[in-house]
DNA sequence: AATGAATGAGGTTTCATTCAT
DNA sequence: CATGAATGAAACCTCATTCAT
């Protein structure tokens, strides 16, 4: 079999066994098991358990980053529709490759302090985003006074906490795109200054979201 | 020594390998080591590396559901102060007790499924209580319509990622109240309906808030 | 059982088991097999296959030294008895503890750059003795000319293959004290200035040797 | 590419790896890396990694006998010239092929019964001479009382360490015929009757030797 | 109640060899 | 002839747990 199709094979039966067992559970026995190849073959195409792992926190960084869409900060009516494509789009990843992604994030912030710092690389990244933006909104006044930082780390909680609900739990099993929406609303009314009230909901009205 | 200080000493020892190591990386070598006992003294404390694991958990759980305050729903003005000061209580519980607070945020959801199950709960016992909260203040028609699960949700997550870069990455190093106020007022405005808006900045300024 | 004891036991069937079937077809199967404990025993003693072997050599090492005497070169007629003291020091220690020996003619030399730097030190140790003697006898102007390092490089190559053949082979098996006295007295009368001879076969017959 | 060539790049790979790691550090996959074809390559060539090994053996027993001269012990000027010839025409093909060297003197022995045979067997070709030679010299009377075995067995020691110091740890960097040349006279000075001393000194000088 | 030596199942990893292409 | 992916037995090592003292 060509190499590069193994070495895929490998990594999905990897994935599944890591998304079912967790990392410290899971074998190499169990993924070679679920690949259906010798115990040998593993290592031919990683070094250790440790490499295949991160491999795939290696991939999941990579599609995630590629599926976001940079979002214009000059042009304020779109930043809404941009952060919700954003939004939408990683929920889509994970609703995709269910709960693989999810456990991969998950174990690899406890695995050892290389894939913690991936993976903290990934939330910084989007932390740093955020408060750019808030920081920018603020510069134009539309916001009550609020810490940028504090507030982007709390979005970002708040969305991983909805994802870690509907991914891992099957909770909150609304229609895709709603809880996302639900969401943006809920901190664009949270940040916005009183005064910009009425433009804020305007401009989610255009999105389509009533206030 | 007495049994129940000999526990106690190893459940110590245990919180502070565990949250050194990590539940895998830390062996019941390091524990006994760190509590000065033999080998075989763990085990007549404890039936596994597991079950200690657990009853630190269990302690946990204890520990922070006796520092929350029965917050009444009748009176609304002492609403907001009753949720602020269980987020404070929170918070200090796991200022003074941080080890113990790795364990809870990063460990117990991932080591198997009652684990999970017990953390679970406490998350949900939380959230719980918002949607009622969310539920009670919606009846009262003062909140832009929302749904009170998915919100609920989103301020335990948000709390959950400011508590873990605090906890953990050591960020956000804000004087301990500031953090817990500014989330507040993030969901408080977050929620409300704009017309009672300037009802809400009061009360919010009755507990010491500006808006 | 006392661990100074069991430690001793294992190392006493790693010795057995390296000498019957080499360091590299040796297992620590074989080992604790023959210790009759379980295999986890071992490596409370011992971190590796590796540093089994290290302490066996470490031991025959200081075991040698230990026996071997200084010879005083200053009074010329009992050097050569101090030789053959020594000689028969070491063969002696071999008869008693053959496996040692060939575990480390024939083992030690290939298993890593450690252990044979190792062994290379004891040889050196011998051939830098004889080096000082050969030089000292050369300055007194009794030897032949010849240069000392490659003699006394031949001197330890000859003793070491005969030492391999009555050790190993079961060759050669005269009487023990014979083989030494006739290896000597190859020496003796290979090296010495032919004016000297008289002296020399004088030395020799004091020790009871026979010219 | 004809078949013979190709046994041989493999063979010389084979070589060159053994030398630099030792037969055990050393892997198939070296090997065939080395010589720059495919893994399964190696087996149309070779039953295993053994027969390789074997095959060097083989091969450097062949070269060397060849290059070894029947030494006539009817003439008996003649005879120390003959042994010097041989002394140095194994030399000089160690010296030429060192790599091989090192895999002969330092790996067979220990490898498995067959090939330590192989090597023993060479080494009991040369010690038989030299005892036969021993013996017929003695019959001569021109030699001390002696055990022809045990000082053959001492003379071949003492080359073969003199060979390992120069071969493998790059010691004793005389010139290359007068190793061997001090290495004879130290001998037959060691072995010779005083009587006789005069007629061997004269034999010495005629090949030019100094005593 | 306390000890700590002993256990052994279970894990990861290696590598000589095979075989379908 | 040549390839190189696949094999799987066997090696080493760890560590939670037990048990005789």
């Amino acid at each position: 079999m060509e190499p590069t199709q193994r070495r895929k094979e490998l990594l999905d039966a990897a994935k599944q066994v890591f998304a079912e067992k967790g990392y410290h559970a899971a074998g190499v026995a169990d993924i070679v098991e679920r690949a259906e190849v010798a115990r040998g073959t593993f290592y031919l195409y990683f070094k250790s358990k440790r490499e295949v792992f991160t491999a795939l926190l290696d991939y999941t960084f990579q599609t995630l980053m590629e599926r976001l869409h940079m979002v214009s900060m000059d042009q304020p009516e779109t930043i809404i529709r941009g952060l919700l494509d954003n939004m939408s789009a990683i929920e889509r990843y994970f609703e995709e490759d269910s709960e693989q992604a999810n456990i991969i994030i998950r174990e690899a912030m406890l695995l050892d302090d290389d894939s913690a710092k991936r993976v903290d690389e990934m939330r910084q990244a989007v932390v740093e985003f955020l408060e750019q933006l808030l920081t920018h909104w603020q510069k134009q006044g539309i916001l009550r006074p609020l810490d940028p930082v504090l507030t982007a780390h709390a979005v970002v909680g708040a969305v991983r906490g909805i994802f870690e609900q509907r991914m891992i739990h099957r909770r909150l099993e609304a229609g895709e795109g709603e809880v996302m929406e639900h969401l943006l609303s809920l901190f664009v009314f949270g940040i916005i200054d009183p005064e910009h009230f009425e433009l804020a909901a305007g401009h989610m009205r255009d999105i389509g979201l009533e206030d």
